[in-house]
DNA sequence: TTCAGTAACTTGCAAAATGCAAGTTATATT
DNA sequence: AATATAACTTGCATTTTGCAAGTTACTGAA
């Protein structure tokens, strides 16, 4: 038996606005952290709170709480103590989420190329 | 001489949270509606105002008016009358909005490959 | 010639989301 | 004992969203 991706409704979005895959992405993403949340994760390497929340956009702390919330529910990432005393926190994504890369990797191509004042993103970032 | 493509600030962003590409993109379409007028603009062949209302996921009237006005002031899309008397309104893509397709396109391969419930995009919608 | 119809919006208002600063809890270090 | 760090939470004002209804300018049918 071979495995299969999982695909799976994510809680708290079991209310779909409609079945197009543009719209139920949206639902989950569609905002302007969520991403860049991902983008810490995948490309800068961060896993800890601490280091989410002194992103180069400032992301205020209560946003950031929600969004690790709502990624979890949506099983983009997961959260893992990786120590006790006192007990402290990794976030790292999911397979699902990383799976977002290519989208991240259109956007900041878009961006570089359409937007002003942009910096360009590394080259490394934007393979695969 | 070559034309190269034009980079712009866009009015109403030019205070940029970021430098980064991914963060400016989110500045202008970091929402969970704006992509989906833009889909509409895209793959579904839609012009009016009047079709872009009655789109799958039945955008508010005044988000779309909202949104249309800012694609516009983002040089994403051109508002120019097919007709007077009375004069009705034809929106389209700029290139630098057609230049969204490759977005588009991953958002909803991975719509389609993590999430239960989602149309499959058509194949023609897929390329390039 | 009045009347329903269509296109393209705008307005009002309640509810939800965002943004900022400050507070909290549990430990570790000095 | 005092300060620091990680990981949050809380309060509150401001902004954005969502829903319904209203508006303006015509067109075509009765």
């Amino acid at each position: 038996m071979t495995m299969k991706t999982m695909k799976q409704r994510v809680p708290g979005h079991d209310c779909m606005r409609s079945a197009c895959p543009v719209s139920s992405v949206l639902d989950i993403i569609g905002d302007k952290w969520t991403l860049l949340v991902v983008r810490d994760l995948l490309f800068l390497g961060k896993r800890m709170y601490s280091e989410l929340a002194d992103s180069m956009e400032k992301i205020p702390t209560n946003i950031l709480a929600d969004r690790l919330k709502k990624l979890e529910a949506a099983n983009l990432i997961e959260k893992k103590p990786y120590q006790d005393k006192p007990v402290r926190y990794a976030y790292t994504l999911t397979a699902r989420g990383e799976a977002l890369r290519p989208v991240l990797i259109e956007m900041a191509t878009w961006g570089n190329e359409y937007i002003a004042g942009t910096v360009k993103a590394p080259k490394e970032f934007m393979e695969r």
